[in-house]
DNA sequence: TACACACATAGACAAACATCTATGCGATGG
DNA sequence: CCATCGCATAGATGTTTGTCTATGTGTGTA
């Protein structure tokens, strides 16, 4: 996972409404319109967000008539904690615990 | 941790420059001057990133005489963490396989 | 004391973004 | 076959963002 797909993600969940839509996600699959009972939106601009989360790879879209069933993409949402774990590093091995001051003034 | 904390995480990691920042952090405490060199970007561009970094939590400003060493804030970073695992649901437990179909027609 | 260096602030500007209204389009159902 | 429903697209608009140039501020040093 490089960094333009972690930064589309990040771009994508910077947004809090859908943040809160991939969190409503999370819990199960809904669609579209039970999405939209839950914010104070428009259609067009839940389906312009929806988008964004697809098109980022987090969410997965799924038609089944004439709905739009949206879930998380267990995948990419997994390589994506893995990638921020690595940012993180207490929880993959010891980190660092002086300031490492091998010459680190100005140039 | 909420959804506006996280939100303004994601946003500050959602600029290729800034994610590669954290990243270069993650590795050691640098000063500014020294992450400039890695970028092709001016010093108030830098200055103004760094900003956000610091303002969204996930970055520590730590001066001493001219200049600014930043680090990664583990506390922080370490909650963010956290926070996505609940979003990935098969780390935490086991997630449904079913679509969960009661009754999600529209409305 | 005067200069050089590291960084911040101010202001400008184009691009991206979140949102809206209006409208189109495919699927369902009477 | 036409109305309705769920969703997408087009276009407009105000706001935010990333970047720049110009300049200010504080600190070390000759």
């Amino acid at each position: 996972m490089n960094n333009i797909d972690v930064a589309l993600i990040c771009k994508a969940l910077g947004d809090p409404n859908r943040l809160e839509i991939v969190k409503m996600l999370a819990d199960e699959e809904k669609c579209g319109c039970r999405i939209l009972e839950k914010f104070e939106i428009t259609q067009p601009t839940l389906s312009h967000h929806m988008k964004t989360l697809v098109e980022s790879g987090l969410v997965n879209d799924r038609k089944e008539g004439k709905w739009h069933y949206y879930s998380v993409n267990k995948d990419t949402m997994t390589a994506f904690c893995i990638f921020i774990r690595t940012l993180c590093k207490e929880s993959t091995g010891r980190c660092r615990t002086e300031p490492a001051r091998q010459g680190s003034e100005g140039v």
